[in-house]
DNA sequence: GACATGACGGCAC
DNA sequence: AGTGCCGCCATGT
């Protein structure tokens, strides 16, 4: 649309490759789309995202806080639909990245 | 057309 | 180790 083919379909392709239990950050989205520093437009796409076609839950800041929470329906939804999944936090609310960061194949 | 903002990341201090 | 600033691309005003 307004771009070429929105940059916005390739960050929902590969957020919709998240299987559940696992997530992912901005930052790596971003890589995977060649712009290694743009991670912004990345939550920005799924800012515009629909939550029922995008499980836009499953992405992360680099530092594993549920940075987009306040974007949901509630600020508690992002983490329900995580723990929900099988994801697990650390005491500070942050997702255990180490053990649930999904990586996309690079083939 | 220019300025300001945004679900971030990395580097400098 | 914590805080701050700059950079990046796209969108809105």
């Amino acid at each position: 649309m307004t771009t070429c083919r929105t940059f916005y379909e390739k960050v929902y392709e590969l957020v919709r490759l998240i299987p559940a239990g696992k997530v992912s950050t901005y930052g790596i989205i971003a890589e995977q789309l060649s712009v290694r520093s743009a991670a912004r437009m990345v939550g920005w796409a799924l800012n515009k995202a629909d939550l029922e076609k995008v499980p836009a839950h499953r992405v992360v800041n680099r530092n594993g806080d549920l940075t987009g929470k306040g974007h949901f329906f509630t600020p508690d939804t992002m983490r329900r639909m995580l723990e929900t999944e099988g994801v697990t936090f650390r005491p500070d609310g942050s997702v255990n990245l180490e053990r649930h960061l999904f990586r996309f194949t690079p083939s």
